[in-house]
DNA sequence: TGCTGATATGCAGGCGGGTCGATGCTGTTG
DNA sequence: CAACAGCATCGACCCGCCTGCATATCAGCA
């Protein structure tokens, strides 16, 4: 289990409207969005996605937080588990940034009106 | 303690995007959210979006979800608290239905970019 | 008024999750 | 090679939450 949304790409959640959503959509779709509801995590994507160059290591977020480091490197792998944040590895550090569209494709999947085509190419 | 999307309905809790979330907003939001982050709680609101008259009432809801009746009422309960839906008592019976800008405003605040305006008067 | 049906509430059990301290791992540096 | 810094993992504690059973509440009806 991990990477609930970037690992299938979202694939074809059922949006909220529409039909009754599936059980099974409604349990993904959950995991995706349980990762986003907590305080702490959704201080961490804003904290990287206002950071410099768009990405942050954990002793940059570490402080802002006031969290100790465990609890934040716990915080960072959900959001990476759940295919919101990638991970890269330079050196000592770690650094995080933001999956493009991912949270974008979690809006979408909320509001099914209202937008046009979403492309996708596919 | 409650509704916190509608008694407040929805007031400027920062998007995600832009600067940094502040601890306040982030604790809002993820309330929000944390009353999605449920298959149950988001399969009745899809159930009752698609229902007959985009109402349902908890009667209708038990069995599809496959959950005790008191189960049912305690999720309706977490979602009309958190705003996203309203409770209207017609007899014996209790509808619900969808508070309509609800959560197309929470997928607002996920998504800042692309998004015109806002407006709100206020 | 007394009974039945639809909901809400109280209570309790059990599991999941947030947090921290300690520890292990891996590059970096002297 | 030794010492150190940045992160991840482990174990543990504690609180919150999902669920069901039992019960209270309230409206409609005989």
């Amino acid at each position: 289990m991990g990477t609930a949304l970037a690992e299938m790409t979202m694939p074809q959640i059922s949006p909220l409207a529409g039909e009754p959503i599936e059980r099974a959509d409604a349990e993904r779709l959950a995991g995706v969005l349980k990762a986003l509801a907590d305080p702490a995590r959704l201080r961490l994507l804003s904290l990287i996605q206002s950071a410099p160059e768009g990405e942050a290591c954990v002793c940059d977020l570490t402080a802002p937080l006031g969290l100790s480091q465990p609890t934040v490197s716990h915080h960072l792998r959900i959001l990476t588990e759940a295919g919101l944040l990638e991970r890269e590895k330079r050196g000592v550090w770690a650094y995080y940034r933001l999956v493009p569209a991912a949270i974008a494709t979690i809006a979408d999947l909320l509001t099914p009106p209202r937008k046009r085509a979403t492309k996708k190419a596919r």
